[in-house]
DNA sequence: TTCAGGTCCGAAAACGTTTGCGTGTTGAAA
DNA sequence: TTTCAACACGCAAACGTTTTCGGACCTGAA
């Protein structure tokens, strides 16, 4: 077991100082060429690296990037997470990914612990449990002391930073907009209670659509799903007693429930039922029959809100600080649940 | 915008000397009560927190563990990150995840990196790149630093270092067994190439159950997957001149697929053909109908791979060096592919 | 008055870097 | 022979901690 090669270590070795060491290196013009030839095959031979710690203490900043989010057993935020790794590899950052279990104080514990030299700045989406208490003092402190903040998919006015967001109601609209205009007649839609704020703007989406077209918004056919556990019961009893022709789920799960209810209701998809759902994920692409969605473009999110914060801590000191929130458009992916 | 207090700015302004403070904040009888209830009050006040990365210059020691895997769009693994979270957050460890893509460069890199002094030790399933090159070298030289390294899922032999895996011939023989159970008299599998570990382990153990229940081995009931963006139209095929009852699906994709192509053929799941796949992902639990599977127990894994991990880091210096391998044990979970 | 012993605190080294500046040596010009 | 630039290199501080060692001061007893 040989342990870490350090300057000293070399210097040592050498016979000459830490510092000649450390410029020849770096390829210094204040060291001499043979010098520097020796030390450098020196340092190759025995492959040399320098120690990231001693880096980031010196230079006061750690290239990496904190991302925390509610939970990792999740189609989106894995593309998220893909999406903004690959960026910051790109510009030679790393990414170190925490979970807060939709749980405020971990939330607040990540954060505390990441902001103490770990990181330079972090890219979030807030925990269930952080947007229910509106307690948002951990984030405005990291904020204040500097440090780069980028909230993405669930965020909150509040909090002044950027912001990567989709636009839920415009997807919501072209989601049912895309029943409409294959025939639907009567729509239906599978949301969650209101709190959760997709469930709010998707059902936003989802009736605009419908007024824009002159369909009338009956609320019997809107469903809100209170507990997820329970929703392949609550979306059977929906369905029994409504004939709609187009169904809006909010998401996969939903319009995978939705479609086995019908199924076994003698109701077949999409002949008798259009069933369109939100979020492109494994279960959309190998359903049978293969889910229509809205796709959210995690991958391109987490890019987009790699790319502000890396903006904001690379931008010059004296740059004016300003916020930007962006948008990710939303796509309709058409397969075999709808109607062509 | 406030910057971070650290210990020199404390002692300035209270008017004593660093290491008073820092001997303080530790509650060490060396500091007279008053003094130390100044400080204190001060550095709670101002919401003193130590510098980690001062702190893992000085400790040598980052608490802090890499995970390096192929990809995280991907069920298991996340399972697999969730279980190391969550027992590394108990034990104070910090969890920093990097992606290899599957490309053995990147699995360099990304080692490389980390591994100058961003993390103590790594947790990490191979490349498929890398265990097609056969070449360790980069993880060998890690061991040979004095890093602890635990590999999981896709391990290999030249590598001496702490395994956890799942055992792949056991699972699948459970599976076959629970098809021979269940009345199927002809079964097929269908696998990867055999340089995936796991597709030549579960083939193993599929050969191995047919032949301990006096089942004939038929070459011609095995497909092996070359390409895995062709899968889809391989088994379609595959499956059209073999009038199997009972199939082996060495992954969830390749289970879902075989039974669309059944369908399309006028097959019907588990009436004429029953299927089992590997993996219990969203895929399972969802489809229609739902599959019977040989769980792999993903966060089982990660909690194993940290507890090896952190028990290593842990250890005293005079204990003997020894490598374990922890197999989790798979289990069956019956759902409707199958027959009762 | 001296000194042992106790109490409270500070100096300094160490972790591994980078970098501004000082210093010694060389060679050539004066 | 003296002087001075150019060159090559080393010293030391700094980043923020922890910790060992020793110093200063005070008390009380000899």
């Amino acid at each position: 077991m040989r342990p870490k090669l350090t300057l000293k270590q070399i210097a040592r070795e050498l016979d000459v100082s830490i510092s000649t060491v450390s410029k020849a290196l770096k390829d210094s013009p204040e060291i001499g060429e043979e010098t520097k030839q020796k030390i450098k095959a020196f340092a190759k031979l025995y492959n040399y690296k320098p120690n990231n710690i001693a880096l980031s203490l010196k230079n006061r900043k750690t290239k990496t990037i904190g991302i925390i989010i509610p939970e990792i057993v999740h189609y989106f935020f894995t593309t998220v997470i893909s999406g903004v790794e690959q960026v910051a590899n790109e510009k030679g950052y790393n990414v170190i990914v925490c979970l807060s279990n939709n749980s405020f104080d971990r939330e607040v514990l990540n954060l505390d612990l990441l902001a103490n030299g770990s990181t330079d700045g972090f890219i979030l989406s807030l925990a269930k449990e952080t947007m229910q208490k509106e307690d948002y003092h951990h984030l405005t402190e990291v904020i204040n002391q500097g440090m780069p903040v980028v909230l993405f998919d669930r965020v909150v006015d509040e909090v002044h930073c950027d912001k990567v967001i989709i636009d839920d109601i415009i997807g919501a609209k072209k989601a049912v907009e895309h029943l409409i205009e294959t025939g639907c007649k009567k729509i239906g839609i599978i949301s969650t209670v209101d709190y959760v704020s997709v469930g709010k703007l998707r059902t936003r989406g989802y009736i605009e659509a419908l007024e824009e077209n002159n369909y009338p918004v009956d609320e019997d056919l809107i469903l809100k799903i209170e507990d997820m556990g329970n929703s392949e019961k609550e979306i059977g009893e929906f369905l029994k007693t409504r004939d709609v022709d187009g169904l809006f789920a909010v998401n996969e799960q939903f319009a995978v429930s939705a479609i086995g209810a019908l199924r076994r209701q003698g109701r077949n998809v999409p002949e008798d039922v259009s069933v369109i759902g939100f979020t492109d994920g494994e279960l959309s692409k190998s359903f049978i029959p293969s889910l229509t969605t809205v796709s959210q473009h995690g991958n391109r999110m987490g890019a987009e809100a790699a790319h502000l914060l890396i903006d904001k801590l690379e931008r010059k000191p004296d740059e004016v600080e300003s916020y930007k929130t962006v948008i990710v458009e939303t796509s309709l992916v058409r397969r075999e649940s709808t109607k062509n």
